[in-house]
DNA sequence: TGCCTTCGTGCAAATTATTTTCTTTGATCG
DNA sequence: CGATCAAAGAAAATAATTTGCACGAAGGCA
């Protein structure tokens, strides 16, 4: 649990001088980590000991033990607070993609919804045929990401970003089969026919995308995904990472769950791999 | 600058008790962000002193500072020490996935090769056409998000998986043109082959893999990407989360690099999936 | 209305942590 | 074999943090 959810949920409780250092915190937090007990006390025009009173009432053990905490969530998590990248130098660029990702990570794990996910792999780990379906570049890549995992664990999948085969593969299926589709936007209208086509089947549906959309509305299980989008048209989505963050989540979980089957299917695969190539073992499976 | 990078740096330079200290740091580094002073210096067996004085030529202005730096950096760069899930648990499972995530990008970060970057973006930018190569899974996932990233500022390129065609591409390319290829092992070799036919037939080609392999040996310009992988067969890969942030990289300054062709571009591509869609302009530009 | 309780707060003292200064030790080099 | 210097500890000085206590305001209850 980091500090900021903590002040989040705390927030409301807390008294006017509590809430003026909570100020503090949230806007000036370079200030409050590497100020001292009394200069931030001085800062938020109270004592010392309200400080750390505020402190413990966060879950502390003390002032430094508060200042730790801090430190080691912002790093990551206060940065989507920082709008755009200094310049356009290789490095500045570089540093705010690759900050925007952990971002993007941090705050898809905080937002995570457990019971969801344990239900879609359930259902992925049980059905005896997969479709994964997603257009437009981004999600048909988590469609084939989706395919590229699984099969590997012995499941049966198919991949599919064409509209008119998404919905004839949707008719074609089985209700002990399963259509797993995602979305970023969760508003791709061709998604939401397969899933409603799906649903009249009875066959069940898993959405990948953000919760109260039509997308999520549509599917038997979602497993939502949302996250603030930056809004450089250049910067695409650190988004993508944090769905392939979940794609792997969701598919070591499968893996657990089928492990038996997975392990003999990985050293068949493997095997395949070694022989045809250069017969080196530190290869990947896949490379 | 972050504090391990400091550390690695000056060790050699450190005397027999701050090598004691660094040990600390680097072995019980939970221990060291939560300890005062004295705790640390008892543990490392000096006197306090020379704790302060440690770091302070670390770059740090106190002690205090110094477990602030390291709680931030620590937070994500230490954590490929731990070696695997505390559990099957859905919530270890993704804590776990998250942090290998945050930090391969924390370690990509750390070892990018800005002036090979730069390299890569002028060839890229300048190209007359582009062919992105990789094989295996994650390979081409790679080479598919260059073509989805790269089409859209205008620029024109195939990607392809297929080592037949990869051959019959290269050899059908020129030397205004430009193969990128892509391989997480480094040691595809059909890949090797088509960059040294590329090589023959004096095409520019890019590798985005592992230095010193064989895909960087046959590249002009090599783009390293060296991470640790983890050891678990279920788990693969969060290099290809590094991977893909490189790939944001890549194409965020090759679009600062080709601005006015790719404003147009882009707007063109959202009109398109605008009128063709259900008119909300929210939408990403590919779902 | 008035008393009592509770909570939030600051002050000052006590405690603890950290840094500075001074000194010793041990190694290196002319 | 000293002279010099870096390394490291001891003790003192300083600064930071916490604790104990008391006061005052707000709200509940007779």
């Amino acid at each position: 649990m980091d500090i900021f959810a903590t002040l989040q949920e705390e927030k409301g409780r807390l008294s006017q001088s509590e809430n003026r250092i909570a100020d503090i915190l949230l806007n000036d937090f370079e200030f409050a980590v590497n100020a001292s007990i009394i200069e931030l006390a001085g800062k938020a025009d109270v004592s010392p000991p309200t400080v750390t009173r505020f402190c413990r009432r966060l879950g502390c053990d003390s002032f430094s033990d508060f200042k730790v905490q801090l430190a080691r969530t912002a790093y990551i998590g206060m940065r989507y607070l920082k709008p755009e990248p200094k310049s356009r130098e290789t490095g500045d660029v570089a540093q705010d993609i690759i900050t925007k990702a952990q971002n993007a990570l941090f705050l898809l794990h905080r937002s995570l919804d457990l019971a969801a996910i344990e239900q879609a792999v359930e259902r992925i780990a049980t059905a005896e045929m997969i479709y994964a379906f997603g257009s437009g570049g981004n999600s048909s890549m988590i469609a084939s990401e989706l395919q590229n995992r699984l099969f590997r664990y012995g499941l049966r999948v198919t991949a599919s970003s064409d509209h008119s085969m998404q919905l004839m593969m949707a008719a074609a299926a089985r209700p002990t089969d399963l259509l797993i589709g995602s979305s970023f936007s969760g508003r791709n209208a061709e998604l939401v026919r397969a899933f409603t086509l799906a649903r009249e089947l009875k066959v069940p549906t898993i959405a990948l995308t953000q919760s109260n959309s039509p997308v999520a509305a549509a599917a038997t299980i979602t497993v939502p995904v949302d996250l603030p989008e930056g809004n450089n048209i250049y910067r695409p989505t650190s988004t993508r990472i944090a769905y392939l963050a979940l794609l792997d989540i969701l598919s070591s979980l499968v893996a657990y769950r089928v492990q038996p089957q997975a392990t003999v299917t990985l050293r068949r695969i493997k095997q395949q791999l070694v022989t045809h190539r250069d017969g080196d073992d530190r290869q990947l499976l896949g490379d």
